[in-house]
DNA sequence: AACCTTATCGATAACGTTTTCACAACAAAG
DNA sequence: CTTTGTTGTGAAAACGTTATCGATAAGGTT
């Protein structure tokens, strides 16, 4: 445990008189050393405080016992996933190692191409846009935007989650409700409309197509938009909007007009996020099982690392919350 | 954009008609590099889609722009740091590597060791026991289990924090007041008992020294402590915890004794984790800032590395909240 | 014409590790 | 006393990158 700068496989080998070579076979438990030598080896080792160096290591023998999850950036979205996968590599033999790959276009295929191989033996990408099939390491999808394609996937069930929301609104005596989605491209948002358009047809409530509308996830294009549904001579009395910033600008579009929610108009958000909770008045909502689905999606990786069997895509029920944010329409 | 399996530096030289080392140049901006020849090997490098590898240019060149925050584990605790800690990287040219050292003992000397140097410029080391001048990076400490010491550091006002717990139940009517402690060799720990022990003097209420008792953070023997408490031929009214997983088994403890929190028995916790205001009731507690906490020193390694002055330690104001597991004690 | 600059480029040696392979030592078998 | 194995060991070649430094060519100065 002596303090010198930083100790390297050579500086053990030297001390215990023997070759790096052995050292190497030690520290890596290859077989083909003596048991003698592998204990003084060892003795230096913990003398020394030796620690591998894992960027040389994974350089050289491209398998490393870590693996990654590369997020766009720690926001409260990711870190409940990064918490979950963690989670999974309890009791295994692997470390996690968590990198935010920045606001940059393609921050997935450049984060992966970074680390992949050399620094993780494998990674769980959430929210990934584009990766093509130019990857070094096994990779989980969590929650693409273009859906389940040919890379292993978690997502959560969208359509359900939408569907239990409509429904919600529907039993509260809503007829007039309106579809605030995110990007129409992606396959999140449609999933999101599908549910709410197959719960109004069941229902045998007509969806008015003046009441869909998208917002890019843009707040201000979401406030713009939510008050153009009320500016309408018949505006909705509720809104189900694509996730809980896009109902929270709906909110705020409702207060700029001195409606109250949920007196004068209903809304859903989706996802779940803190701010949920703690909005004003708090907000009903479809959660995503974030944590569970790092955790489903670590659980997924480890499979594949390990070469066993392993499904390529399990889609997580969303948990229907109601808050304060919903209510029956002005009679 | 070619889908070819690793593109390394080599590949874009014979693509390019150049030099490994002409290339390199280039990737990093180097001096000495004719105007065109850069444009022709940036435009084979946009075609490959080539990406530099970490560990290999950080092994030869000790500089990574990339910086870390070691955590033993992503809990929510580390994850609201994280969180901060991203946030002062923006509009910088660094990004944010986060790693989870498991559960080993030293796991903060071994991740620095493993990361150090080659993967990462420096680091935010999060609640750290042991961690001796063998270090091979600028490092800035969060909450030091031992206090600030000869690492630039970043904490929190327990002792205020405690006090201010102390004085909402003195203003409330309470005068036996239980300390529920955590590990009382920690500096945190005996931060937060001495402004307990401050408050009450100021007071002028003695401190009953049965009523003071330590818990090694450990949920099952803090509720025994807390049992053991309430068996007292004169019971306390309320009990001040050294965090909240503590103050949530004392609630149990009284539950389990048929009192009710707050009418029999005030609780205050300390950290304001996000069960705290889920649990029933909602726990009146310390908060600390834990976002800006991972922000300052996050700040404060930039700067480190910046060679620019910088504070070698940093106490961040706690902030007392108020919810519904205090009530003034029964008449 | 001889010399010096300056600009550009590429060989090559690191960085710390793992892996392959050959060699040495010794024991067992023929 | 040779042959064949069996162990244990270390030299050396990778892995992908960057830094150094010398080579070459072009232009400028005396």
């Amino acid at each position: 445990m002596e303090a010198v700068g930083r100790v390297k496989l050579a500086d053990v080998a030297a001390r215990a008189g023997v070759s790096v070579a052995t050292v190497s076979k030690v520290v890596n438990g290859r077989y083909g050393v003596a048991k003698d030598t592998i204990a003084l080896v060892q003795g230096v080792i913990d003398d020394l405080g030796y620690v591998g160096n894992l960027g040389a290591s994974g350089l050289r023998s491209s398998r490393t016992n870590v693996v990654g999850i590369l997020v766009a950036d720690f926001e409260p979205y990711s870190a409940e996933l990064i918490k979950g996968a963690a989670k999974a590599t309890r009791n295994t033999q692997y470390d996690v190692l968590s990198y935010a790959g920045g606001e940059a276009p393609a921050w997935e295929r450049r984060s992966l191409a970074r680390l992949g191989g050399t620094l993780m033996d494998g990674a769980v990408v959430v929210t990934p846009t584009s990766l093509d099939s130019a990857i070094s390491v096994p990779v989980v999808a969590v929650d693409p935007h273009y859906g389940p394609n040919w890379l292993p996937t978690i997502d959560s069930d969208g359509f359900g989650g939408a569907k239990s929301a409509a429904n919600h609104l529907l039993e509260l005596g809503h007829r007039r409700i309106a579809f605030l989605g995110g990007r129409q491209e992606l396959d999140s948002s449609q999933l999101r409309e599908s549910g709410f358009r197959d719960a109004m047809r069941l229902a045998g409530v007509p969806v008015a197509e003046e009441l869909v509308r998208y917002s890019r996830y843009d707040p201000d294009i979401a406030q713009e938009v939510a008050d153009a549904f009320l500016a309408l001579p018949e505006p909705p009395t509720a809104i189900i909007a694509a996730n809980d910033v896009t109902a929270m600008s709906a909110m705020a579009a409702a207060r700029a007009r001195g409606l109250t929610v949920p007196q004068d108009l209903s809304v859903v958000g989706f996802d779940d996020i803190p701010d949920a909770s703690l909005c004003d008045p708090p907000l009903t909502t479809v959660r995503q099982p974030l944590q569970a689905m790092g955790e489903a999606a670590m659980t997924m990786l480890l499979t594949i690392l390990d070469g066993r069997d392993h499904e390529q895509h399990i889609r997580m029920d969303t948990e229907f919350i109601v808050r304060s944010s919903t209510a029956p329409p002005r009679a």
